[in-house]
DNA sequence: CCCAAGAGTGAGAATGGTTGTCGTTCTAGC
DNA sequence: GCTAGAACGACAACCATTCTCACTCTTGGG
């Protein structure tokens, strides 16, 4: 196996993403490097993550705003995230549980899992607000 | 309510992502409608589609490769997503089951769900294959 | 009817996160 | 040391989406 043992820079990655409160955007990574005087390439950030994603130790997930996040894999949150405004809150409720149940081997056929995504999308409270406050 | 019945162009968009095979993506969209000689502008698909998103007609996930797709809300699907080449494919398993189970009032918060998304993520059987070659 | 106000529209420019390019630097192995 | 190949970094390129703004359509009062 080529890719099990991630390479310095990308423990570096790994490890200010489990330092991280939330997750982060590739170029708040980028950012934070640089801030510790590591300068690094933001193509260099993004290869790393691409592959600490595929070594199943760091995960992902697009904002509405195009912008990709990441955070460690044993981190597993969902959000609730507006379709007006593109906050998105923590919603403490996974899904598989804590072990992958009900993925058995027939319904993946060959794919070989690494993480998931789960997310419930509407309207938050504040945007509710405001589509009733033009109304009255 | 303003935005509950939506206006003809929107109700296009709608009956063109009823009849789609799949998920279509907004460009696509406009091109369909071009080829029916509805010529529309493309703002006003990105428009129409985020009144169908908020009036719970239609839901929408964004692919690997940036671009966002849209489908009815009632068709409910998810899939299995490669890391390594993008590609999905369909995964016949809903963690909501049919109805919102799960759901309770005290997790959403004055949250209006509209619809959800779920999908795994990981390595498809031929990424997993060319893998293994570079190692032999 | 006529007109004005507001909503809706469309063409094209602007935006911005991500990916590609390519010359340079680093790392092993000899 | 020396060389081949991997890794890297600065910058250009890409492209889906959003923004802008002038124009059109609708509608209701005069
Ligand atoms: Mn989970
Ligand atoms: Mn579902
Ligand atoms: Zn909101
Ligand atoms: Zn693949």
């Amino acid at each position: 196996m080529a890719s099990t043992i991630p390479l310095p820079r990308q423990q570096r990655l790994l490890q200010l993403l489990r330092l991280a409160e939330g997750e982060l955007s590739a170029q708040e990574l980028h950012q934070r490097l640089r801030d510790a005087q590591q300068g690094t390439g933001l193509a260099t950030v993004y290869r790393g993550l691409k592959l600490l994603q595929q070594a199943g130790l760091v995960r992902c997930r697009k904002l509405s705003n195009g912008e990709t996040v990441y955070a460690p894999l044993e981190r597993d949150e969902h959000h609730l995230i507006c379709v007006q405004c593109g906050s998105s809150q923590p919603l403490p409720l996974c899904p598989l549980g804590t072990s992958s149940l009900g993925l058995n081997a027939v319904l993946l056929q060959g794919f070989r899992p690494l993480f998931h995504t789960f997310e419930i999308h509407g309207l938050c409270s504040r945007c509710q607000q405001v589509e009733v406050g033009l109304d009255g």
